[in-house]
Order: C-alpha cells, then structure tokens, then sequence
DNA sequence: GTCTATAGGTTGATAGAC
DNA sequence: GTCTATCAACCTATAGAC
C-alpha cells in the first residue's frame, strides 16, 4: 500500500526521464536515486547494475520500431502510403516517449561491447526493411531513382532528433505529422 | 627542431580527434596526454584547463561558419542557388573538418554557462541569416510557403550527423555534394 | 617544459547492520 | 529492502623537483 514504492519500473521511468536532458554517462546513480527518494544502494536491490537500466530503456523501444515497420511492411497499401506511416510512427514516438526515444538516440552507444553488437544488428535489421519497401518502391517507379542509401539517411537523420526541436519550438503534434512527412516525401517522390 | 613538439594546437587537434568518437566527457586529459606521449600535468603548460580546448575547437569553427553563410547572403545570386551553397558548406565542413564538426555539434552543451550562453547566441544568430533567406524566397515564391521553422530544422538536422553517415558508407563527396541538396531542395521549393 | 606526487572530488558497486 | 560505510578506480588540476 505504499505510495510510493521502489520498483525495476519506477526506476527504468525516472532513469530514461534523465537520460533525455542529461546523458547516460552524465547521470549518476547517486542522482537517480535522489530523484526516488531513496539512497543509491537501494537501487540494487531492483536492478543488477547501471548498464541494466540502459538496456531496458533502449531495447523495450527497439522491439516496438521493429513490430511497428513490420505492420507497416506487410500492409496492403501502396509504397507512399508506407512512407508515411513510418514517418508518422517516429514522429509518434518521439512526442509521445520523448524519454526512451531520446536515450536509444543518444545513448545506445554506452551499451556494453556485447549489448550494442546486438543493438547495430537490430537497426540493420530496421533500415534493411525500410530499404526493402524503398527499392520495391523504385521499381515500380513510385520512389525517385536515386541512391537508397542516402534516402533513408534524409529520412532517419531528421527524425532522430525531433523530440529536442519539438520541445524547443512546441509545435503541434497534429501540424508536424502533416509537415514532416510532406517535406521528406517532395524530395523522395518524383 | 623535436619531432613532435608539444604546443596548444597539437593538444587541440588531437584533442577534436579524439572528442569525435568519444563524447568530451568520456575523453580525459590522462586520455589526450597519452595519445600525444606525454603525461597529463605537462597539457596544462600549454592550456589552463579542459573547458580551454573544448572552447578553442567550437568557436573557430562557429566562426568558420557564420563567415561562409554571410559571405552567401551577401552574393547577387537567386536564393535557391544561396540554399544550395550553404548546404554545400556544411557538407565541405562535414567532410574536411569532422573531428571540429563533430565536437561542435555533440559537445557544445559540455561548455561553461557563460560560453554555453554565447554559443547559443552565435546559434541563434546563424539561424536568423538562413530565415532571413528563406522568408525572402517566399516573399518571391520561390520557396514553399511553409513554417520557416521547419524548414529550417528540416535542412539543418539532416546536415548535423553527416560526418557519422560519411565515415559508415563511404559515399563520395562530389556524390553527396549534388545529391543531397537535390533531396532537401525538393521539399523545399515548389 | 616535463615530470612525479598528490589533493580533493567523483564514480559504480558491495558488505553488512537493521 | 533500505540504510551507512566503504572500496577501488577514476577524474581535473596543482605543487614543486628537475
């Protein structure tokens, strides 16, 4: 019955909170334990060790980009509509979880060797589903022929940090899921 | 006539170096000593302290870039033909300046208040040029009339991790010199 | 102008009392 | 399951020998 008690949860929620203004290696267990009202040993009796706050802040976000273009991915719709909606999806995302979303952008590269050897696969895995609808695309002549490559950089390189601009500038979110989608796709359609 | 003398500008080259791939905070002065055979008390016959080094990478080059983009506003030229310059200057310093390049846009928030403060002034300052620009081009039509603002994060965020992007496909830099202006010029003018 | 030694602080994590 | 106390390692920066 206590208000507030100490959970793996409460302190995966707090810790991503932080990360997104401070970076991981910024914040201290000392400072995450401050913010729970508790001392920093107590932590431990939750979680096994700082590196396993990160991992399941980041991959938790992971297995839900990857289940989210996989939908997209095998919907009967046509390759613009596609675009759209993984636009739309890290737009979502980034306004919605602006924590977990700004800590896998920021932080995934304090993964320890092994966890971040894992983490690069998953993204390739990612980027190679977007390639896949983005070469289906240029043969059917609904995407501009130019290398894919550096179409999915434009489209991931402005979508990573959205949740900093959009704190910055407060936008709606309504008006960015039109805009955004709009600017990427006059230079990726022809 | 030593070799490898030691001297402020060594310990601010390598110093850039070595922040490209691991956050300042991550790089210690043991660190930066060590990769210019030395021990960390002898950097601070040359340097008063860490902030020094990360100030001296930072503001050349917000110089460096505030002098190319005044240089483009002041040419009698049409302003797609100005976008497509300054797009052109971030590539060039992307490409030819990463390790500054890089500093400058992961570790800007590690300076001190007040630098912070003149950074995002400098910042502030740049990004007025470029509306100044872009709000002309629609005056003209010649730019979509669309939220300045977005455009302005459209063109800049997709620009700021370029040398990540350049370093992990080895594209060439005529190649990304034509194309990647081409893809954010589509979504910009009409 | 480089070095050793060290001050005075932080860090992640653990031991063991309660 | 939280606490105090502490470890061992690291940090920036300085003092002072050479």
């Amino acid at each position: 019955m206590t208000k507030r008690a100490l959970s793996r949860k409460h302190i995966v929620t707090k810790s991503a909170e932080m990360f997104r203004h401070r970076s991981f290696t910024e914040v201290s267990m000392r400072d995450i334990a401050r913010a729970l009202n508790v001392k920093a040993a107590s932590l431990y009796n939750h979680i096994s060790s700082k590196q396993e706050i990160l991992e399941l802040i980041i991959f938790d976000l992971v297995e839900i980009f990857i289940t989210r273009i996989t939908n997209t991915q095998n919907k009967n719709i046509d390759i613009e509509s596609k675009l759209i909606e993984i636009i739309q999806t890290h737009i979502d995302i980034a306004i919605n979880q602006p924590n977990a979303f700004a800590t896998l952008n920021n932080d995934w590269k304090y993964l320890a060797d092994e966890k971040k050897q894992v983490f690069i696969s998953r993204r390739i895995e990612y980027e190679n589903k977007l390639k896949q609808i983005i070469t289906e695309g240029q043969k059917n002549g609904a995407i501009r022929d130019q290398n894919p490559d550096i179409i999915i950089y434009m489209m991931l390189t402005s979508l990573r940090t959205l949740h900093l601009w959009y704190e910055r500038q407060d936008q709606k979110q309504d008006t960015l899921m039109k805009q955004i989608p709009k600017m990427i796709l006059y230079g990726v359609l022809p």
